[in-house]
DNA sequence: TCTGGGGTCCTAGGACCC
DNA sequence: TCTGGGGTCCTAGGACCC
């Protein structure tokens, strides 16, 4: 039987704010979204005063200073790159690591099983924490869907953070005391209308028929339910691909209404996602540019549009993609509105040997080489000299649609301005 | 006054074809 | 006037995830 663990880190961004600062340990942390709208991470003392995730920061700013909370922006350098350094120690491990997003990364533990499962992921788990500071929760099962129940329970039911699925029995008990929206991949639309058919528990669905449950969630639905009773299923595999779309979009800290800024804010968009094109070896053939009003004030009036461009050849050029990118803006544009968000997706990605196929044939040899070369090098001085150290003239410099983070801490690993400084 | 951003996969339905 | 059945491909939107 196949072993898998998912690795967690604890409430991350906070966990995160804390290796920095030893003085948040045991009090309430939260960390907000971007332009400080709403909270995306709470220490487990900030879960216990009640707040809620996604929570607005405005509805709830008194309660978080009378509770003395402490408040922190979203740094994504800071956070990005003790992910990381997580991930680089899990790899020490094990040779297989699946990372699935910033705070979590499924292990293959075949091969481990002499040293007892249980040993091994509580030696993982004092590592990391020794190593990076950062506490994790690791549940291992038979699949992922597995491995995700047991590390739920290694957080929210049990004391030391490790649990193994590991006998029919045991799982089945437990599929009696489970809500189904806990297993991962039923939310709360498909729980309404599993609750419809008469499917109140994580029992209930796992001793129902594969055809009900097609019924209600589709093919993904079957797969789950393959996957609880440890059948064949596609989520026993390990492996690491290549993003199929790349998204980048902020919201306004204040309305922006002519169609200057909103280019130039769209032109950092492109930036930024091309630049993770670029990193992963891709290249595009599609963008969507999109935009939109602030769908919280319906009082105001409301438009949101996009549009999307085909390219002949696939390209990763930020300028090229930047020039596009504006004039396709202008065409969805209106006057008279007032613009909360604009933002690219790339998709339709493509990897290299893709495209020399290609430009063998087509491309104009020397011209697409030294625009290659030149995206390299100025990726090269960004990542060295900082972000935007190198920019295009389209981004703007004067940059008043700016995000806010009144509450942003420092860049410790990644800028060398804002080490932590010792006395 | 102030409500995030980035992904994946599936499905229904339209357009088109014979 | 009456107007079938089946296939493919594409896309927008739904649902879910962190």
């Amino acid at each position: 039987m196949n072993k898998i663990a998912l690795v967690d880190c604890n409430n991350f961004y906070c966990s995160v704010e804390r290796v920095f600062n030893p003085k948040l340990e045991h009090k309430p942390v939260v960390v907000l979204s971007n332009n400080d709208g709403c909270i995306i991470s709470r220490s487990n003392e900030a879960k216990a005063l009640g707040i809620k995730m996604a929570e607005p920061v405005y509805k709830i700013m008194p309660y978080l200073k009378k509770n003395k909370v402490s408040i922190y922006s979203s740094n994504y350098q800071l956070y990005g790159d003790m992910s990381h350094r997580v991930m680089t120690n899990l790899n020490y491990f094990v040779p297989h690591i699946d990372i699935y997003s910033i705070d979590e990364c499924f292990i293959n533990l075949n091969g481990f099983e002499h040293m007892g499962l249980i040993n091994y992921s509580q030696t993982i788990k004092q590592k990391i924490y020794q190593w990076t500071g950062i506490p994790v929760a690791i549940g291992v099962g038979n699949n992922k869907v597995m491995a995700k129940l047991a590390n739920h329970i290694a957080k929210k039911h049990k004391g030391d953070g490790v649990f193994q699925l590991n006998s029919l029995e045991q799982e089945q008990k437990l599929m009696k005391q489970l809500e189904l929206t806990e297993i991962w991949g039923i939310g709360r639309r498909s729980e309404k209308k599993l609750k419809q058919l008469g499917l109140e528990s994580v029992w209930d669905f796992y001793t129902s028929s594969q055809m009900q449950i097609k019924q209600v969630m589709g093919i993904n639905g079957v797969q789950l339910y393959y996957a609880l009773h440890n059948q064949f299923n596609n989520h026993q595999e390990l492996e690491q691909s290549d993003k199929k779309s790349i998204a980048s979009s902020r919201s306004f800290s204040t309305l922006v209404s002519e169609l200057g800024p909103l280019q130039q804010a769209l032109s950092n968009y492109i930036m930024i996602a091309s630049k993770k094109l670029r990193k992963q070896g891709s290249y595009t053939s599609a963008m969507q540019i999109y935009l939109s009003t602030n769908p919280f004030q319906q009082n105001t009036r409301q438009y949101h549009n996009c549009i999307n461009i085909d390219f002949a050849m696939p390209c990763n050029d930020s300028f090229k993609l930047i020039r596009i990118g504006k004039s396709a803006l202008k065409k969805i544009y209106k006057r008279d509105y007032q613009y909360h968000k604009v933002g690219v997706l790339l998709y339709d990605l493509s990897d290299n040997k893709q495209i020399d196929l290609f430009s063998i044939d087509y491309l104009p040899g020397k011209e697409k080489i030294r625009k290659e070369k030149l995206m390299r090098v100025i990726d090269k001085i960004n990542q060295n000299m900082g972000t935007d150290t190198v920019f295009s003239g389209a981004q703007g410099i004067k940059k008043h649609w700016l995000e806010k983070r009144n509450y942003l801490s420092q860049r410790y690993t990644t800028n060398w301005n804002e080490l932590l400084q010792v006395n």
